[in-house]
DNA sequence: CGCAGAATCTGAACATGTTCAGTTCTGAGA
DNA sequence: TCTCAGAACTGAACATGTTCAGATTCTGCG
């Protein structure tokens, strides 16, 4: 409520004002029912003026986005701090992960089908979803960064926490169809995922295990919508 | 073109023209520019009468899901029918499931907006997805079957046909993504999971990797829309 | 042949995201 | 205080997928 406060030019005010209501709404009213003559309705302006100030109804999604990851990190980054085992600050980076969405799952199928297509900036892996995707790559690094003893070879270290975030990204895709009651069945994956990632890794001391994966991860870490 | 002949009732009739006139449409203008006006007009229909015979956009696509996943069926099974190497044969069916994609790989983006959400008919994991979704499934059921000394566990084996599929999709995914010429990175993904797989199949007798791989593709498996 | 009911078809109307030509407002400089 | 360029805003218009009440055509039966 505060961000609407009557600060900045009156532009930056009513620009506040737009994103907030589209926001509470998107919360509210998931995606598909946040119309923007809605938004403007509500935010006393009229249609053209949202447009004014978002290009499109997926901009305001980006803000919405920005928002969510913001918290993922701060949360993510203060639940690490106690540990220094690999897998068990990648559990609490992932839980995490689930944790800040879990608000909008109801209206997931609305947020994913707008936001998958490699054209839409509301792409996670767009140019214009960049800040966003920034803060959930920053939680992987620092997973990672923060872990002691894990033995994982320099250059694939390097790679490593693109590949989580493509992960996550992943796992948030599961997690979007997943209907099972608090959706347990995408914990259960996630749980399967870091029971193999144990014993795993010791083997990427073997190249020909080690040559496909740096491989791999490289190809994952580099897509980009 | 022999679709629309003269055959069967009126209705079948116009419904096979609307039918091979947004196939075509599909495939030369992409699916955003394929507009219901614009099927109605070349099919000599009514606006209305392609949502009496097609309930939405999407079940068309539908119905070029079928048609391009039947061609990956039949053209899969061919090739695979000269090894009993699982790894090969699984090498044919995701080489040969690429190529049937290739001649939409400019219009990917529009399908996959409207494909991915879990709610939307399209989905290639919802119900009414079945069909193509079946035909894909057996592409891999027959990879697995047709092949010989692999030495995979029988409640490992009886799971994989479902989580093959998913990895096709997921594959998809990537390719819809991947701007490199000739989607050879898309290629390179393939060959380093498949170069993995070899070295990493012996390990399912290890009860520690077994177990939660056994989870996973239990999961993945049963991933629905 | 004639007719009733079902199948098929029609086009106007609606909701929604987006565009844009034009109008109003704001604030910095004279 | 006054001016005016640019910022901010407006609402009509457009494109598109979908719905629906009604018109038309077809089909089998007497």
């Amino acid at each position: 409520m505060f961000s609407s406060e009557s600060t900045g030019t009156k532009g930056e005010r009513t620009r506040a004002r737009i994103r907030e209501v589209a926001l509470q709404s998107f919360r509210e009213r998931g995606y598909d029912d946040t119309t923007v003559r809605l938004i403007a309705e509500e935010a006393g302006v009229s249609l053209g003026s949202t447009n004014y100030h978002f290009p499109s109804k997926n901009h305001l999604v980006q803000e919405l986005y920005l928002e969510v990851t913001r918290g993922f990190r701060e949360t993510a980054a203060r639940r690490m701090s106690g540990t220094t085992d690999l897998v068990t600050r990648l559990r609490i980076a992932y839980t995490t992960g689930l944790e800040v969405l879990e608000p909008y799952h109801a209206f997931g199928p609305g947020f994913l089908a707008a936001a998958v297509s490699p054209r839409s900036p509301l792409n996670p892996l767009s140019g214009e979803s960049e800040p966003a995707l920034a803060e959930a790559v920053a939680v992987f690094r620092e997973a990672v960064a923060g872990s002691a003893r894990h033995g994982i070879p320099g250059d694939i270290a390097e790679e490593l926490p693109e590949a989580l975030t493509v992960g996550y990204l992943l796992l948030a895709l599961f997690w979007t169809y997943d209907r099972s009651e608090g959706q347990r069945r995408t914990r259960r994956l996630l749980d399967g995922a870091l029971a193999l990632l144990g014993p795993a890794l010791p083997l990427l001391r073997l190249p020909a295990i080690r040559r496909p994966v740096r491989e791999l991860l490289a190809l994952v870490a580099e897509v980009r919508a």
